[in-house]
DNA sequence: ACAGGTTACTCAAACGTTTTCGTGTTGAAA
DNA sequence: TTTCAACACGAAAACGTTTGAGTAACCTGT
């Protein structure tokens, strides 16, 4: 076992200086042909290589990023973070993940953790507890402390820095508008509480559409589920909610569902009562994950470009990072949706 | 924007030396009460918190692992990385995460970033096409180095480390019993070519569970897939080939699949061949991921309990490097599988 | 022969910590 | 008055690197 090999031990072991190793190492031209051999020479047999930590010690700088989200067992977060990544990697950058699991303390202490040295900059997505809290001073905090920080999808208006977000507004104005030009008379959505503002957004956007349309939105005809439903195990509770909307509203032959998960229960539970999609009912939800291709009947649905919103949000912070002129113009960058269109619609 | 205080400049505020300070933060008895209270109001004032970077080059660890994955958009990759997280947190830990996307070349250089001082041990589950090249240089360098290594899931015999894995075989066994037990005579296997040992593990077990009920296994029944058919693009070229292998078979009364896209996408075919599940035909997935839990119907399957993988490696990485004593016996964890049954099989 | 210039190095500081050792100032015991 | 411990603090090294400034030794031109 050779452990990792110095520019001391290099310097002492050819009883040069430290110095000439890192110039020789470096193709300086303060170091003779031949000393510059020697050690390059040296260096390889040994396989070093420099030290990371010392040199972001030195440069101040660590080239890693910290990513936080509420989750990473989850279409689109995964996919985002693969978007980072792959950014990340190409310029040299690592990408050090943090979950905050929604919980608003994970969150903070997951950023504490990271801010103090460990990484040049954040690319997150608040947690729905600190959305529901409306406490950001640990965003404010670091960005005071010079840190630069990228949000992205579950963004905060009053926070001050780099955005990117999903179009959800223009999405829900597609997937509406599609099923009204598919001929849908009495459009149903089934969306989340109010402050998550991505379920917001695509409220309104459903709201335009019929309006655009001199459709006069029936209240009835709107489900605001608790995003507790989402979560694996009330499952069940979900399709209940879902059942009894169906059930009040028969006669809906559209429905649009701001995710995956609703979109699918709401497919399942019109199986059941017997409706058949998409000939009296079509179907769009939102964020083109695995259950939207392989569902049967396949869901149309608006696709997000999650891995997309990951790159630019790298680019967007290394950017920042890399900017010799500290001019603080934040960006928000607005990444267009996709309506993708599947078995679910006709 | 206040910039991150350091020592240095609380000791020239405060007209003492940066050892003094030190100390006095860290209530060390040599310092004075008066002097003691003095800095620690000054550095809650300007919120101190050390520099982890500085910290890590002088106790030369870093409290940062690096997790080395084939994919992250992958449900069970990521349920891994959230158990190693969740671990990892607890035990003040940061994850870095790199991603090879099954390229030998990528998982090299992922690795090469990171073993230069970023991190103080791996994690990591090897590309596809590390197993086919069988090329580990990467894997006993950085091992020989004193880096410690636990290897997930896609493991390498020949190499020396601590391991978790899955009880493949033992999987399938339960699985295929769980068939015959069905009443199943005539069970298929859909599988992967034999170089992905994880396949070749599962195609054991049910060839065993065969074997225990003296069933002579046919050579007909088992089908093996090309892997690169698990990629969303070629969705189709692999319903056309278990299509055919149905149509070949039209006597088969199970099916055992070694992940979930392969499993849903029998249901799917059989749901076109008006094949009727589970009266006619039962069938049993591996990976226990969103789709089994919203097919429909819901996909009976082996579940791999990937977040517990995923704990019990960080755990043993930690530890390993927390260790004192460099006895170097490596484990081979293996987590049992469980079978979880839905409405796919009878 | 000597100023001036090049060549090929070395020194030392810096990044931000921690920690061992050293030291000046007290106060008390002898 | 001397001696010695206790006290409170500072200096410096160390982690591994980069880099500007400093410096010998040699060469060149006059």
């Amino acid at each position: 076992m050779k452990k990792k090999v110095t520019l001391k031990q290099i310097a002492k072991e050819l009883d040069v200086s430290i110095s000439t190793v890192s110039k020789a190492l470096k193709n300086s031209i303060e170091i003779s042909e031949d000393t510059r051999q020697k050690v390059q020479a040296f260096a390889k047999l040994y396989n070093y290589r420099p030290n990371n930590i010392a040199l972001s010690l030195k440069n101040r700088k660590t080239k890693t990023i910290g990513v936080i989200i509420p989750e990473i067992v989850h279409h689109f977060f995964s996919k985002v973070i693969s978007g980072i990544e792959k950014e990340a990697l190409s310029r040299g950058y690592n990408v050090i993940v943090g979950l905050s699991n929604e919980s608003f303390s994970n969150e903070v202490i997951n950023m504490e953790m990271l801010a103090n040295g460990s990484i040049d900059g954040f690319i997150l997505s608040v947690s729905k507890e600190t959305m529901l809290l409306q406490d950001y001073h640990h965003l404010t905090e670091t960005i005071n402390q010079g840190m630069p920080v990228v949000m992205f999808d579950r963004v905060i208006n009053e926070i001050n820095c780099d955005k990117v977000i999903v179009d959800d507004f223009e999405g829900a104005v597609k997937a509406t508008n599609k099923l009204i030009e598919n001929g849908c008379k009495k459009i149903g959505l089934i969306t989340t509480k109010d402050y998550i503002n991505v379920g917001k957004l695509r409220t309104q956007g459903y709201l335009k559409a019929l309006e655009d349309h001199q459709i006069f939105p029936e209240a009835d005809f709107i489900l605001k589920v608790d995003d507790e439903k989402l979560s694996e195990e009330n499952l069940e509770s979900l399709e209940k909610e879902i059942e009894s909307f169906f059930k009040a509203n028969k006669n809906l032959d559209g429905i649009v569902a701001v995710n995956e998960i609703y979109a699918i229960t709401a497919m399942k539970v019109a199986r059941k009562l017997k409706i058949k999609i998409p000939e009296s009912l079509q179907v769009i939800g939102f964020t083109d994950g695995v259950l939207s291709k392989h569902a049967v009947p396949s869901l149309t649905t608006v696709s997000q470009h999650a891995s997309q919103m990951g790159e630019k949000a790298a680019e967007l912070l290394i950017n920042n990072l890399e900017r010799e002129d500290e001019e603080e113009v934040y960006e928000t960058l607005t990444i267009q949706t996709d309506l993708i269109e599947r078995e679910s619609t006709k």
